[in-house]
DNA sequence: CTGAAAGCGCTTACAG
DNA sequence: CTGAAAGCGCTTACAG
């Protein structure tokens, strides 16, 4: 039973004016027309006598916009292991959603789709914000296309495409840290190596491998092998491809194929790096030995997240501009990977 | 210019229905009054077709409820050093939210409010939702009893006690953490010991305190300086109160006083834990050197988090029960203290 | 089974 | 300067 609040109505009427005339005196836009002191003053203590709110419900309705960015991940967060995939974006998202005095919503309904979706019933559940930002590895292609189709204005996080439409994004550029993360190895002296992690969403594994590739191109009788994260589904199949390759380092895609990977290796006692080098294509959480600190590409998705947001703000002021923006990353050497050369 | 959308009227008036009756169809009201089968249909279709979406404000205008719970932090969470602080909480939101099916509002807009405030011109933002989960130490008392009198259904994380009013909570149990850290040094034979970090939220600290006393009270010759945490602002003073007062453990109240305390004792050269045992009666991310993992009290931030919600939905099915609700804190021995008896 | 209407609490032209 | 009215987009009795 919420307290029966005193409405705009109550003040008016018990100042002796109109409604309009209260609004007026609260917002302050006496700017066209001037309101008399007198009256203002009268408006004002019945307000505080009625101790009168404005019911910011009713604002927006008849204001306008919600003021509302919404954030979409397919992937869900609730296993909590996975927290470290969707926080760093969403820091810098608030960071700049509060800088443009807009609210987050977060969508977190199940609804009972099961697989999370962002049309229920054929209709697009992202509408009750102004615009939003999309994530996750999981993307359904097909809704993408949807959104954009119906001009619905948002930004999404990782490069994805889609034919026949232009799609807003920030991204990583892959392609440059994977060569260097490359290019790092084979200043090492290493020439066989092998890439492990194809998997979703597919222009991020397509780029990560070319980076590898770019690099290796400038080095003859360099070996790169290619396998599919699935891989380290079997592990007897896993380590019998490292020790038939013979290679000396392994590329993963990501931080959590490569902490597989480096698990089985150490139950194998292969050594890293002494046995064998390893490097993560992406940062994030690790549950690693203690000492060891992994050789890793990492992306700034504090800066990501906040030009998301700037760029959605664009797209739903002028309707026009799609914009691709990409964010170069870091290598950081730790010591998961060794000088083969002599040394 | 908020895209124009359709509305309820624009689906009525293409299905050839009243707006009424396409709000029964898409609310599922059918149980008193049985809406056939063809109109359903049709309205579906033409909802699809049209791409409508309820307008959320207008549902909660019209009485409804907007199935939004609102998040409020009253400490920014821009400084991503503190970002360990917010999220495992939010991780705990996120999830039950999502089970209860309801969407999550994150209040960031700054609304050139200075410090962040519920109260903005006198109108409770938090109004845009349902109800809403409030957190941080910074916490505004006033604005916590004007919430509790207008009935507005929130939940606060971490007890808050706010004069005639009683207001729910989810907390930790600090005085059983602290007593717990305290045993554990005083078995390990302390005796004279220093709490340090008297700060905002007040109840917190007096808890933490509290715990520290009843566990010292069961030793004879125990003894506990008292240390307000601005003591860190100036080193020197710090350090000398290390000195003079002989301690042999000191109990930070929380992480960041901890991380703050133990650089400063490194930098002046005393050991830890040869020196000095040191202990934290908060958990979180710690930037300290890589072999040093802390003694301290870990609290259970992802179920608070979810029994937050869970209270907050109760709360606002039944108007009535206010729930209080403690949740045991761990004391995780790490390397930071050691044994004085001898060994 | 469905339509017409009132109402949620505010803002904003538009008349006086 | 102020009032009367329309409208924001929905829900919910209440008539048919």
């Amino acid at each position: 039973m919420p307290r029966a609040r005193p409405t705009l109505a109550d003040v008016a009427r018990l100042a002796g004016v109109s409604s309009g005339t209260v609004s007026m005196v609260l917002n302050k836009r006496s700017g066209n027309v001037p309101i008399s002191e007198e009256t203002r003053a009268r408006v004002m203590d019945t307000v505080r006598q009625l101790g009168y709110v404005p019911n910011p419900v009713a604002q927006m309705l008849a204001g306008g916009a919600s003021r509302l960015i919404g954030v979409f991940a397919y992937e869900a967060r609730f296993p909590y292991e996975r927290e470290n995939f969707f926080f760093p974006y969403l820091l810098g998202i608030e960071r700049e959603a509060s800088k443009q005095d807009y609210d987050l919503l977060l969508f977190t309904r199940s609804r009972g789709c099961q697989p999370r979706t962002i049309y229920c019933d054929g209709v697009n559940q992202l509408r009750r914000a102004d615009g939003a930002i999309v994530l996750g590895s999981q993307t359904n292609r097909e809704e993408l296309r949807m959104l954009a189709e119906e001009g619905y204005p948002f930004v999404s996080i990782g490069r994805r495409e889609v034919t026949g439409q232009q799609i807003a994004w920030v991204a990583s550029d892959y392609t440059g840290g994977s060569a260097e993360a490359t290019r790092h190895l084979i200043e090492l002296g290493h020439r066989r190596l092998a890439f492990l992690g194809m998997g979703p969403p597919a222009e991020t594994s397509i780029e990560k491998l070319q980076g590898c590739r770019d690099a290796l191109r400038q080095v003859a009788g360099a070996e790169l092998a290619v396998w599919d994260r699935d891989l380290l589904a079997r592990p007897d199949a896993f380590l019998q491809a490292v020790r038939e390759s013979a290679i000396t380092a392994l590329v993963c895609s990501e931080i959590a194929t490569f902490v597989n990977a480096v698990r089985q290796l150490l139950a194998e006692g292969i050594k890293i790096p002494d046995d064998l080098s390893v490097v993560s294509l992406t940062d994030g959480e690790a549950d690693l030995p203690i000492s060891m600190k992994p050789t890793v590409v990492c992306l700034n998705r504090h800066l990501m997240g906040e030009t998301a947001v700037r760029l959605l703000v664009d797209r739903m002021r002028a309707r026009d501009a799609v914009q691709q923006i990409r964010f170069p990353c870091q290598l950081v050497v730790g010591n998961t990977t060794r000088d083969l050369s002599g040394c």
